[in-house]
DNA sequence: GATGAAAAATCTGTGAC
DNA sequence: GTCACAGATTTTTCATC
């Protein structure tokens, strides 16, 4: 599937996205056009799936950080839809993912701070349906970059 | 601080990370020039962190993705540090998150099927150090493009 | 202090080998 | 997989508001 020049390729694309193909294919000891052709290979088998802009939202002024765990209404039938639905029109929530089990989903919500959470909260979270039960962690850091990687 | 351009383009970033300056410029109705200077000015404030690859892992044969909760040893002041160091030397943890109250962290890991995670949690988490209490979630989908944002 | 137009430098993507 | 090249894009400069 994977060869080791392709491996090296998303590795040195995994460590500076923004770089340039030629100082990837650099890098990963490549030609350019090599390393162009493989990138746009593995972009069409989905491997890649997009580059994405990170932004930081602290520096925009949004201090606070949620995750919310819900469990939702099992009697309804549409309550992960409906639930879904709902959570993404909420212009802080900023992440949404689904699990086995227990707990149904998990929204990530920002806030300026405490009291515009507490608001948030209330006007927007609370009043998202099919809500059986929720429980609130506080996130303090984000560590993307693993030393090692499984490729 | 962000005046209504920079949210436009900010929108147009997010909304296609990989498009070119120009065509970023264009949709949010500045020139080439303006829509590069303020992004220049928005990623050297920190706003831009970083444009970032996103792998798909399940087209690299990596089946299965779980969030893992631990509680650590509150008796050893060392053990965040300690599990954090270790955990980054984990190749299928994929994410480190850490937390205020009483769950301390959470990490997402990786595995090609559940045979190879149970090997993985035998003899690569379960000896990080000083756990206290392990709980985990299958996750099933992200969903990370809300309809609106607070920008 | 920021903008737009245009030039210069750099990068992307393609064809031939 | 490499090399060379045309076209597109990024980044700088400079005059202007």
């Amino acid at each position: 599937m994977l060869d080791d020049t392709d491996r090296r390729l998303l590795r040195q694309l995994l460590a500076d996205p923004a770089a340039a193909t030629g100082e990837i294919a650099e890098r990963a000891g490549v030609t350019p056009a090599t390393a162009w052709r493989r990138l746009e290979r593995l972009a069409e088998q989905g491997i890649i799936r997009a580059q994405e802009a990170v932004i930081d939202w602290r520096a925009l002024g949004y201090e606070v950080e949620v995750s919310l765990r819900f469990s939702l209404d099992k009697t309804e039938p549409r309550a992960f839809d409906d639930f879904i639905a709902a959570a993404r029109g909420v212009p802080e929530v900023i992440a949404i993912e689904t699990f086995l089990g227990r707990v149904d989903l998990r929204l990530n919500v920002i806030a300026r701070d405490m009291r515009h959470y507490q608001e948030i909260y209330r006007s927007r979270i609370l009043t998202l349906p099919h809500i059986a039960d929720i429980e609130a962690l506080m996130l303090i850091s984000t560590i993307k970059d693993a030393e090692a990687l499984p490729i």
